[in-house]
DNA sequence: GCGATCAGGT
DNA sequence: CACACCTGATCGC
């Protein structure tokens, strides 16, 4: 929750996303999104008086956020005082104080959050520097080098400061999947499920609040069913969203809510009430939403969790991991930070500890640290600018930093995360990882990854020390971040290097995915892909890993072949657990603009293509989903349900217990992926050669061990 | 009666 | 473990 008063240092007349007490006094609002928690005071009466007597204060937004604020009937008053700023368009504002008359100009500059519908950051700039208030966010790696209007020229801009949301900043959350791969897990998970048969639906157990519509039409756009939800009435304008949810219950995805939904599931009803259709009775499971994360040298995707006999959470993130929210502060490299947020167990001083490292005025006092890996080093180009002399590491991080699309970055960007981060972000945040493992674990929902850290010590270190190297040749998982080096796939990042937009952003997320998905929907863009899997898992595996396996493999699977260390992971797991339930020629490659069409075309198809036949490995589902057509409705529960366990969550050896389950996982992810894994690949003796000469000519450790 | 705050819940 | 929100109790105006 935001803890940020409202004003930043530079710019006091301004009032951010905070209404009450001295905000009372600013001359101009900003608001960064339509949460209630950055919305305090929005609506209280000494605010609303401020109004009447000004025809000045204005409240500036985003244009979504406008629309969403003033479906309310409770934020109306506001409606002749909010000027919706068009989201990466430089605006000027004048801060008239209205009794002295002093005034103030100010240029603002809105930049896609990633965070909800209509989320932005704001940019400021002015006369006391440039300041950067980041609202919440959730970026990618490598997300901010792409924002254009944060550079001027080939440089980022100099930013004085930076108020930043630290939701997630202990490391303890280093790694969070991708919005991707979450997407691709629930997205199978309910394919999986809405594909046996009409009465066969799906409960989104989301929180009431805006964040949730990208997943909407996602899974609408790619199942060809509509979303159910309460209210549609903000989404009015906006018909990109608006086309994917209905208020017609009569639907096989429900995102609808009741004060108390979850008695209601439990009764096998619908918070809409529905509990059959037809005279059927609806086989209904639940998909809760959640933050799931992992420590920092595992990358495994496990994005959805069975939580009871149909219930599942689904990894689900509005913030920045760790490791993304330390991406995004070193590039950037301000020269102050402030967090607006205390992470839970954290206190300011730790997460100053983390950000401070990340930022100019704290730079200049470390010393520089022995880095074995040459290449890593030659970052010292001299600055242009406002750097003293011994200040190597500043001017390299700061001006140095040519912006990302198509140029190579990797002198300045690897080496700056990586010098930080593993000098002094990895080791501490391994303890403290360590440390939270214990009461982690047993936990249901979440994931851990001590164990395999703690044995898989060659994974260990090479992804810590070796972070750079990954970075530099291979993308990142999850990350769209890839583009920003040389040497890997430029042409296709260049599909993904839009800037998320809000209103291309849930579209754009689209792209971006399928062209991250080339791997995987090609050829199986039906239920094809997501049945085989599921199906045949012979008692070892869950659909919690076949997803991540299916995300991952698309996510890190590359033309060059240059995978990430962590898509192995995922792929020994696959291979270890469902080895003969998978046909991965199915995951062929294939060019990202094809399959961006592939999976619009998916989009637009109707109903038919979800409940055809998928395949051979299909058939079990296959014949539940048709047994369950022919036979008595009574019966068809018990059958649907069970054949769909089999299918989904098959975790044989009694593992049923999710927290088993991941121990399982982290053991399979690590101790025996070695043996297992050239079952899966084969290196072949050239490709081995290649990759030594690669090795000797000290680039392709990471390779090297892709393969091994 | 309203709002703010807190506790408790999802 | 989280978030963002809701409800209900309590207090103050």
């Amino acid at each position: 929750m935001s803890r940020f008063g409202g004003r930043v240092r530079e710019y006091p007349a301004v009032s951010i996303d905070r209404f009450d007490r001295d905000n009372l006094r600013a001359r101009a609002y900003f608001l960064s999104h339509c949460h209630k928690d950055h919305m305090k005071g929005l609506r209280a009466p000494a605010l609303k008086r401020r109004l009447e007597g000004s025809l000045k204060v204005k409240l500036y937004c985003s244009p979504v956020t406008k629309e969403l604020l003033l479906t309310s009937w409770k934020y109306k008053f506001w409606e002749h005082h909010i000027v919706a700023l068009e989201v990466e368009t430089p605006t000027q504002i004048s801060l008239v104080d209205e009794t002295s008359g002093e005034k103030e100009d100010i240029e603002v500059t809105l930049l896609p959050a990633g965070h909800c519908p209509g989320s932005v950051m704001f940019l400021f700039e002015g006369e006391n520097g440039t300041v950067l208030y980041t609202g919440d966010f959730r970026l990618a790696k490598g997300e901010a080098a792409r924002m254009e209007l944060l550079h001027s020229g080939t440089r980022v801009k100099d930013i004085q400061s930076v108020y930043l949301d630290t939701t997630f900043c202990d490391p303890k959350f280093y790694h969070i999947p991708s919005r991707e791969e979450c997407l691709k897990g629930i997205l199978e998970l309910v394919r999986s499920w809405t594909s046996l048969t009409r009465y066969h639906v799906v409960w989104l157990n989301c929180k009431a609040a805006y964040g949730y519509e990208y997943l909407f039409i996602n899974l609408s756009e790619e199942l060809g069913i509509k979303v159910h939800v309460n209210k549609l009435d903000m989404f009015r304008n906006m018909p990109e969203i608006l086309y994917h949810v209905t208020t017609d219950r009569r639907t096989q995805i429900h995102a609808c809510r009741h004060p108390r939904d979850d008695d209601c599931f439990r009764g096998n009803r619908l918070p809409c009430g529905m509990t059959c259709q037809n005279g059927t009775p609806l086989h209904i499971i639940s998909i809760k939403p959640s933050t799931m994360w992992f420590g920092e040298r595992i990358k495994k995707t496990n994005v959805i969790v069975r939580t009871g006999e149909s219930t599942y959470r689904a990894c689900f993130s509005f913030h920045s991991s760790y490791s993304e929210i330390k991406d995004f502060l070193s590039y950037i490299c301000p020269v102050n930070v402030y967090p607006n947020v205390l992470p839970v167990g954290g206190t300011e001083d730790k997460v100053m500890e983390i950000l401070k490292p990340l930022c100019r005025s704290y730079r200049r006092n470390l010393e520089p640290r022995y880095k074995p890996l040459g290449t890593l080093k030659r970052v010292h180009k001299r600055d242009l600018s406002d750097t003293d002399e011994d200040d190597l590491f500043d001017s390299e991080f700061t001006s140095a930093r040519p912006k990302i699309p198509k140029q190579q970055r990797e002198e300045s960007k690897p080496s700056s995360t990586g010098k930080s981060e593993n000098a002094e972000g990895n080791i501490e945040s391994t303890e403290s990882h360590k440390a939270t493992t214990t009461y982690t674990s047993p936990n249901v929902d979440f994931m851990d990854c001590e164990e395999s850290n703690d044995d898989d010590d060659d994974d260990d270190e090479e992804e810590e020390s070796e972070i750079n190297i990954l970075q530099v040749l291979s993308p990142v998982p999850g990350a769209t971040s890839t583009s920003s080096f040389s040497g890997v796939t430029s042409d296709q990042q260049e599909t993904n290097a839009d800037v998320p937009r809000w209103d291309a952003f849930f579209k754009c997320n689209k792209l971006e995915e399928s062209s991250e998905n080339e791997d995987a929907f090609p050829s199986s863009a039906d239920a094809g892909g997501s049945q085989s899997l599921f199906s045949d898992s012979d008692g070892v595996s869950d659909s919690t890993h076949i997803s991540s396996q299916n995300s991952s493999q698309s996510t890190h699977i590359s033309e060059q072949g240059s995978q990430g260390w962590d898509s192995q992971m995922d792929t020994v797991l696959i291979t270890s657990q469902e080895r003969n339930a998978l046909d991965f020629s199915c995951f062929s490659k294939g060019g990202s603009r094809a399959v961006v069409s592939v999976l619009q075309e998916t989009g637009s198809q109707p109903d038919s293509s979800r409940l055809k036949p998928v395949g051979p490995t299909t058939s079990c589902a296959d014949d539940v989903a048709c047994d369950l057509k022919s036979k008595d409705c009574g019966k068809d529960g018990e059958a649907g349900t069970a054949g769909v366990q089999d299918v989904l969550v098959e975790v044989s050896n009694s593992s049923r217990t999710p927290d088993l389950e991941l121990r399982r996982d982290s053991q399979s992810s690590s101790d025996f992926e070695i043996p297992l894994t050239p079952d899966a690949e084969v290196p072949q003796p050239d490709k081995l050669r290649c990759l030594y000469k690669k090795l000797a000519a000290g680039e392709s450790i990471l390779r090297e061990k892709k393969v091994s």
